[in-house]
DNA sequence: GAGTCTATATATAACAC
DNA sequence: TGTGTTATATATAGACT
């Protein structure tokens, strides 16, 4: 903007798009935090960089969404006089749509775990060492993973495929 | 800051403090938008007003939130636990903030249904129609009226209490 | 309240080191 | 990479509607 005026698109230049990426955050959280304190609200940001393999960061800190999080339960019942029952199917909507994405980011939580476990023991590791309540899971998982081994086999046996 | 440069610091003042959010929310969400675009990664909000009974607001959309939780799981095992619980904080916070929302709907509800029932009754209806179930709900409900009636009937009688 | 206006405070792109 | 400098684009406080 300053200088040049910037074309509002993804940088391709790593290095400028790096640059503004560390100015244009510390600007963005200096307007977050000014937004908190002048107008006494709690404000929390969560960026997840997708293209780089460097780890989400969150203000003013993950303990922060956790504590907005219980202060909120507390929160007296507020007067609302227009509510009407559509307004409550979009609500239950929501709530049903929340879950389903806390299914599966339980579920994927599950599935990494198994998968640490899977190559813990393909590294050595004892089956004595496993709990009963992941051998289950583990074998359906392990399943899968020789599926997909046996599909690269037929491939490398059947060199016309590629 | 223009016109006078302003104090960091929270506004006293009703109208001034509800004017500035507004303001200062647009603009802050417009940068993290920026900062989004430009650099290639997903940015989240969310903003609890900690002292008026306001729902807290979120930014952008659940489709967003969606899409962040699908990158995250092509990251490596060892960066998956931090962004989990960050990811399933948020989604816990969305998930308290529709359940609340969804209370105060059903209580409202509730409360218009037993009164419309109230009505009936004093206008004649027979008390045999109202369902089991309603009935001591009905009763407190009755209570706290006949409770403001009573109340104003005593300062109708101690005119000097006004 | 919600817009519009306008003077001024800030944010920041390019550059240099 | 991380600084600092500077010219310019933006954001926005207060006033008015």
């Amino acid at each position: 903007m300053p200088r040049n005026k910037v074309k509002l698109a993804y940088i391709e230049n790593d290095a400028a798009r790096k640059a503004t990426f560390n100015r244009r955050k510390k600007g963005m959280l200096k307007k977050v935090n000014e937004l908190s304190t002048l107008c006494g609200v709690e404000a929390c940001v969560v960026i997840y960089p997708s293209t780089s393999n460097s780890q989400p960061e969150a203000w003013p800190s993950t303990a922060t969404a956790h504590r907005m999080f219980s202060d909120f339960k507390a929160l007296p019942a507020a007067e609302q006089s227009n509510r009407t029952m559509t307004q409550e199917d979009l609500i239950r909507l929501r709530i049903a749509k929340a879950e389903e994405q806390l299914k599966k980011v339980n579920e994927e939580n599950r599935k990494m775990e198994l998968t640490q476990i899977m190559f813990q023991i393909l590294d050595g590791k004892s089956l004595n060492s496993v709990k009963k309540e992941d051998l289950n899971d583990l074998c359906m998982l392990i399943d899968q993973n020789l599926h997909g081994i046996d599909i690269r086999l037929q491939m490398l046996n059947e060199p016309h495929i590629l």
